[in-house]
DNA sequence: GGTTCTCTGCCGC
DNA sequence: GCGGCAGAGAACC
C-alpha cells in the first residue's frame, strides 16, 4: 500500500516537473485517481512538502540552471515557468538569496566568504555563499573551524570576510545567543532531498522543545529511517539555525552533538529557560 | 476589495 | 484508507 502511495506521488512529481504550465491540485489529484483532499495529504506525507511548495521549489531550481544558460534574465524566468517577470523579481531575493544578475554572474566555482568570531559557546565560524549563509560552525579552536569549512566545501574558493562581513557575523552571534528571535538571513541549504526534509522537520521543532530521532523519522513519513535521520542531523552545516541540538534520545537523554555535547546541553538549558519565562507571562 | 487556490484540523464512512 | 467540510490565509486580479 505504501509503495502504491510513493509510486503515485512520484508520478505527480514527474508531472509537475514536465508540464509546461504548472498543474493545479485538482489536476494532480485526478491523475492519481484521488480526491484533491486525499491527494494533498498523501503527497505531503510522502514528500514532506505540499504539492504547491514542491512546484515552487522545482521552479526555483529551474530558474537557477536557466539563468546560467539563457541569453537574458527574462528568458530564464519564462523558461523556468514563471508567468511574469515582475512577479519573479519581487521574490527573487528569497529564491536566490541575491539579485538575479548577481546570481547569473556568480559563475561556476562557488565563492565563500567567512569569518570566525566569539560567542558564549566558544568560537563560531560563519560562512556565506552567493545564495546565503552556508555554514555556522561551533568549536574551541578557530583554525580547526576553518579546516572544517575547507573539508565541507572542498571545491569552493574561500575568502576571508571583510569588515562589512563582521556585521553579518555579529548578527548570527546575536541569533545564537537568543535563538527565539529568529534569523532573517537567507540560508544556503544544500543536501539531498532526504536531508532537506529532515532539516525542515528540525526547523519546525520550537525552541524549548525536543524531539527524538524516531519522532523526526515519523514526521517526514519514513518511520523506519531512524538511522538515516541521525546521519542527516550529523551532516547539518548550520548550527543552531537548523536546530539539530533539539534532537535527543527517546529516553530524553542527550545523544551526541557534532559540536560537543556540552554545547548541546547549554543550548537546550537556555531554551528551556526561555520557554518557562514566556509561559509565566 | 473580491475571487480563487492552497492548506489544515476535524469528522464520517 | 479515503472523502469532505469549514475556515484561515496567501496569491492573484
Amino acid at each position: 500500500m505504501a509503495t502504491q502511495h510513493t509510486a503515485k506521488v512520484a508520478a505527480a512529481c514527474r508531472l509537475i516537473e514536465t508540464a509546461e504550465s504548472l498543474p493545479g491540485l485538482e489536476q494532480l489529484a485526478r491523475h492519481a485517481g484521488w480526491s484533491p483532499y486525499h491527494f494533498h495529504r498523501v503527497f505531503r506525507a510522502v514528500t514532506g512538502v505540499t504539492p504547491a511548495k514542491y512546484a515552487a521549489a522545482h521552479r526555483a531550481a529551474q530558474v537557477r540552471t536557466k539563468l546560467a544558460g539563457s541569453a537574458t534574465v527574462t528568458d530564464a524566468i519564462y523558461e523556468a515557468g514563471y508567468n511574469s517577470n515582475g512577479r519573479f523579481y519581487a521574490t527573487a531575493d528569497a529564491v536566490l538569496g541575491m539579485k538575479p544578475v548577481a546570481y547569473r554572474s556568480g559563475g561556476a566555482g562557488m565563492e565563500i566568504r567567512f569569518a570566525v568570531g566569539e560567542c558564549s559557546l566558544g568560537s563560531i565560524l560563519v560562512a556565506q555563499s552567493e545564495r546565503g549563509i552556508c555554514a555556522i560552525f561551533l568549536g574551541d579552536d578557530a583554525g580547526a573551524l576553518v579546516r572544517e569549512l575547507q573539508d565541507r566545501f572542498p571545491k569552493a574558493t574561500l575568502r576571508a570576510g571583510d569588515r562589512a562581513f563582521e556585521k553579518l557575523v555579529a548578527k548570527v552571534v546575536g541569533f545564537v545567543e537568543a535563538p527565539q528571535i529568529g534569523l532573517d538571513l537567507p540560508l544556503d541549504i544544500r543536501g539531498t532531498a532526504f536531508q532537506q526534509r529532515v532539516w525542515q522537520a528540525l526547523r519546525d521543532i520550537p525552541a524549548g522543545s525536543t524531539a527524538s530521532y524516531g519522532d523526526i523519522a515519523r514526521v517526514i513519513g519514513k518511520p523506519e529511517s531512524v538511522r538515516a535521520v541521525a546521519q542527516a542531523c550529523a551532516a547539518n552545516k548550520l548550527a543552531v539555525a537548523i536546530p539539530c541540538h533539539r534532537v535527543v534520545r527517546t529516553s530524553g537523554e542527550l545523544s551526541g552533538y557534532r559540536w560537543g555535547v556540552e554545547r548541546k546541553r547549554d543550548l537546550l538549558s537556555r531554551e528551556s529557560v526561555i520557554k518557562a519565562s514566556s509561559r509565566s507571562k
